[in-house]
RNA sequence: GGCCCCAUCGUCUAGCCUGGUCCAGGACACCUCCCUUUCAAGGAGGACACAUGGGUUCAAAUCCCAUUGGGGUCACCA
């Protein structure tokens, strides 16, 4: 690590249009290491499972890194960033070079054509596993004679390549880890191409790594013995060695690992306890919910998900970068508490932002245990950011986000009223979504605001005497007879009311108006409630709520 | 199951390499009280951990071994 000048450090994601947090942390260890030290961030895309990579060019998670100020030096061509001399970066474009590693490899004896079918060596492996023992593949295809290899081969029969492995232990040295030795028993023939004529992960890998010149390798731990197998090929191929760094995984509470498939473990048990039978209206098409059903291993769509879950009421998981932008948190939290898990500065500093990260990250801090995402701590951070930020701040970015997400609610409030929220709720904002979600009552109209009888509701208007809902039907007359309706015009107006009709207990009289206007005992304070609300809007709730009482009480009575 | 790795409050972690300053520090969560027009926020307190068992040593959270527990991995996925 002496040549700090010549760092290069990549992410290489499978295409997808969404960042996972995990991943995210990885990228930001990866740039941070790499800009901490004047070295380059690479991005390459590794898309050589055609399965999986349908559309190569969804890359939609470059808006998720750039969201998070991740940018990177050399990479895809994206929004001005990418390019560079080492590309391409997708690697289903690098066909041709891995061929020509690969035919090195063939030729000096180091790898080999093997021809048994995937089902074929299913069934070994089952057998194998059947009979108590690991399945480590045979090198049948070792014994053919190269005439036979040529026939088939020109036969055009299914072949993949293989690496013929030197059967020796291999000895990782790793920043975080420290030294591990895995058996040569461990480690079989595995396929560095296969029959579709991609290369498999691990060939591309340690091609690429090479050729764009990367020093050191950040990524999960979950490659820790795959590892082993790049050494090898390292080796065949006579590359250069990168550091290795190795990062804990990312959990859930719960212990197991962070998923994409937590949102449709959320929605299957939702959808359990509802007893469901068929998809609700404008989700998902029958067919769909009936395979989704059958089988637990089908995944929704995100927009599928997202569509029944706000159906039936559920919220799902936040796993991606976006679903946390969503929900109304600020891309510094979240690289601040990203970095948090698996990696600390030391010195009790646990506020940071990504300037400080990038000068500060160093992989020999970066813990050994996995880490449990903690979405409280995260939440706290985020309420921390919020209340700390200046007025006019909060009300740009909760006006972006009201606009993306909230579109309606932004129609409804117009600019003035829009502003009037905003300042009444920044202090009691946890996230940027909290204004919108808690406040739906200033969406619905007027003459279809419900009162709910619960214990809160007939605390603020039935108890005591007189009740909240006497103050009520004495202060309407007041409110009515006023015609500027400014927070602290209402203030003045109520204030000396409470302290006549209630001893000063200004709560005794700002409950029932709240439940008047709001329909429950949540809402902003009471005097920027009606501001918003306005003048008419707030008397006809008002007027509706008093009368709606009085019948209930009469009811009661009789 | 084989192999590899790991092990400090409920959670994220500091401390461990370079044993003594650690009857273990910070943060989130939790509990109590205060403040209060609701909800939050805020203020003041509080409870809470070195997995277990053996060593080594004058001395161990720190070094060694075993046990137990957890994670990862064993694909023509990445």
């Amino acid at each position: 690590m002496s040549d700090t000048a010549s760092i290069v450090t990549r992410f290489a994601p499978s295409p997808s249009g969404n960042l996972h947090v995990g991943g995210a942390r990885t990228a930001l260890f990866c740039w941070a290491f790499a800009k901490g030290r004047g070295g380059r961030f690479v991005l390459r895309i590794e898309d050589t499972d055609q399965k999986r990579s349908s559309d190569a060019a969804s890359i939609g998670f470059a808006k998720d890194l750039h969201w998070l100020g991740i940018f990177w030096d050399e990479g895809p061509l994206w929004q001005g960033t990418g390019g560079g001399e080492h590309g391409p970066y997708f690697q289903s474009e690098r066909l041709d070079i891995y061929n020509a590693q690969l035919q090195r490899l063939i030729d000096a004896g180091h790898a080999y054509y093997a021809f048994e079918t995937a089902a074929e060596l299913d069934a070994k492996r089952k057998a194998a596993t059947a009979a108590g023992r690991a399945y480590r593949y045979d090198r049948a295809a070792l014994q053919l004679d190269s005439a036979q290899v040529s026939a088939n081969l020109a036969s055009g029969m299914p072949a993949v390549i293989r690496l013929k492995c030197p059967g020796r232990d291999v000895t990782i040295c790793d920043e975080v880890l420290g030294e591990a030795t895995i058996p040569a028993t461990e480690i079989d023939d595995f396929v560095i191409r296969k029959a579709d004529g991609f290369p498999t992960y691990h060939f591309a890998v340690v091609v690429d790594d090479e050729l764009m010149r990367i020093t050191h390798v950040l990524r999960a731990q979950e490659h820790f013995t795959n590892t082993a197998r790049h050494m090898l090929l390292q080796d065949a191929l006579g590359f250069r060695r990168p550091v290795y760094a190795h990062l804990p995984i990312i959990c859930n509470p719960d212990g197991s690992k962070m998923s994409k498939r937590d949102k449709d473990k959320a929605l299957r048990k939702a959808v359990a306890e509802r007893s469901l039978t068929s998809p609700p209206a404008a989700t998902v098409d029958a067919s769909v919910w009936n395979a989704w059903l059958a089988d637990k291993n089908i995944q929704l769509d995100l927009d599928a998900a997202q569509r029944l879950a706000d159906s039936i009421g559920v919220a799902l998981p936040e796993i991606n970068v976006d679903d946390f932008k969503r929900s109304g948190y600020l891309p510094e939290v979240i690289v601040n508490f990203l970095a948090l898990n698996g990696w600390s500065p030391g010195n009790d500093i646990e506020k940071f932002d990504l300037e400080f990260l990038r000068t500060h990250f160093d992989p020999r801090r970066v813990v050994k245990t996995p880490a449990k995402f903690d979405r409280a701590k995260l939440l706290s951070f985020n309420c921390d950011a919020i209340t700390s930020m200046p007025a006019e701040e909060f009300e740009r970015r909760a006006a972006a986000h009201g606009s993306a997400y909230h579109p309606d609610f932004m129609a409804r409030l117009g600019p003035s009223g829009f502003t009037m929220l905003a300042r009444a709720s920044q202090e009691r904002s946890k996230t940027l979504d909290e204004m919108f979600r808690g406040n739906r009552f200033l969406l619905v109209a007027d003459d279809e605001l419900c009162w709910e009888m619960g214990k809160q509701v007939q605390k603020a208007m039935l108890d005591g005497s007189p009740c909240g809902a006497d103050h009520l039907e004495a202060l309407l007359p007041i409110l009515e007879g006023h015609a500027s309706w400014s927070a602290a015009d209402l203030e003045a107006l109520v204030k000396p009311f409470a302290d006549e009709r209630a001893a000063g207990q200004l709560g005794k009289v700002a409950q029932p108006l709240r439940v008047a206007v709001a329909g429950g005992t949540v809402s902003p304070p009471i005097f920027d409630t009606l501001a918003i609300l306005g003048r008419e809007s707030s008397l006809a709730r008002i007027r509706r709520c008093v009368t709606h009482f009085k019948s209930l009480r009469e009811a009661n009575t009789r």
